[in-house]
DNA sequence: TGTACATCAGTGAACGCGCGTTCACTGATGTAC
DNA sequence: TGTACATCAGTGAACGCGCGTTCACTGATGTAC
């Protein structure tokens, strides 16, 4: 015996996961079928049934884990913040870089389904990013300097940090690595942080 | 003879490009058959090619009426920031809300396609996207005051305010006109250009 | 340790359905004379 | 103005195909004793 029937039935669960990946890679979840994903993993259509009880479901699971990806994105950025805050630009736009790179797929999973996917998904999409605003928003409120920041404003510079990562993140999944598109992609972004990081620290003296 | 057969056959052609509009609403051009299309606009299946060669042309289409729209916005927008420059965020963002809300189906197929779409489509979208920045950037140099910007940041500002329109549009398209969520966007989308522009206007100073 | 039974991931045949596309057609509109 | 012919938007039957889902099944793995 060299594997059990439940080690068995998780590394089929993972291989349906990541043809599903790969399948929609260039589509969407709508245009995917049960069969081509069967096909792909080298079972028969109805075998599917063991683990999804629809392509929707199998949706849900790889929403779940791409937004799990975006929020270890936005960890990896606080920490290397909080690491060398001189570098925090560089630093933060590198990461971004480097995470899309090695997290390809869910990130392109994101992209297209935030606004194509089917409603149930869109919806986890929305609520998972959401989420991930209001996490940065309190990481925002310990920071030093931030006092002066009404709770509501800290809520829209949460939305804004969050929004440039998506956007960027979905600029640079096209972008071949190395590319220079991902060059012009990651100057574009840093220049932004620049002038969002300017205009925030000069905010409360205008308003 | 109330109408030719010429003025028919473009009552038609019209008739499925709404079709497909109102039929991809809520999920995406790749899950869209030509059948329901036919059905929707009250012919048969077949007719269908007497319009367009397939679906995707279909699509291609639409995705030039849609950047029609967007670069009509564009247009208004500088319309409206050179009238008065003193409103220019409360206004840019005003008439931001309002194209959307009146050009909904347009804006939604732009979102739902730049990422999601067939492989022409998307190409045909990220052509007509660079285009309107290129012609922003092109504008923006006339301003005064811009003399101390090189090409290159010009070109960079202009990617930056187009993909903040891109983006708070996208978002205004999932929210109903009038809506809390609708007001939390605006806010959100005046303080990012606020930011932005409190940066950009500060920007040689660091450079 | 050995046996008898339960579980359950994966099989394979079968179904009805909507799909894109072909083809020969109809009949109203348009044009030439 | 009237007639004979051309054009062409829309019709309707037919095709083969991939789809999701049902069902009864197999046989290896797991468990109780």
């Amino acid at each position: 015996m060299t594997e059990s029937r439940v080690e068995r039935k998780g590394r089929t669960r993972r291989a349906i996961l990541d043809a599903a990946l790969a399948l929609s890679d260039d589509t969407t979840l709508v245009a995917l079928s049960l069969r081509q994903v069967a096909k792909e993993v080298g079972i028969v259509p109805t075998a599917f049934y063991r683990h999804f009880p629809s392509i929707e479901d199998l949706g849900l699971a790889l929403v779940e884990e791409s937004l799990d990806t975006l929020r270890a994105l936005l960890r990896e950025l606080r920490r290397a913040a909080g690491e060398d805050a001189g570098t925090i630009i560089d630093g933060s736009v590198a990461v971004l870089v480097e995470q899309v790179r090695g997290h390809h797929a869910h990130f392109g999973f994101l992209a297209r389904e935030r606004f194509a996917g089917p409603a149930g998904v869109r919806a986890a999409i929305a609520r998972g990013i959401e989420l991930a605003e209001r996490e940065l928003a309190t990481d925002l409120a310990h920071l030093p300097g931030t006092d002066v920041w009404s709770e509501r404003d800290l809520q829209i510079l949460s939305a804004l940090i969050v929004g440039a990562m998506v956007t960027t993140a979905e600029r640079l999944v096209t972008a071949e690595p190395g590319s220079p598109e991902e060059h012009r992609i990651a100057e574009a972004a840093r220049t932004q942080l620049r002038m969002l990081l300017i205009g925030a620290q000069s905010w409360k003296s205008r308003d």
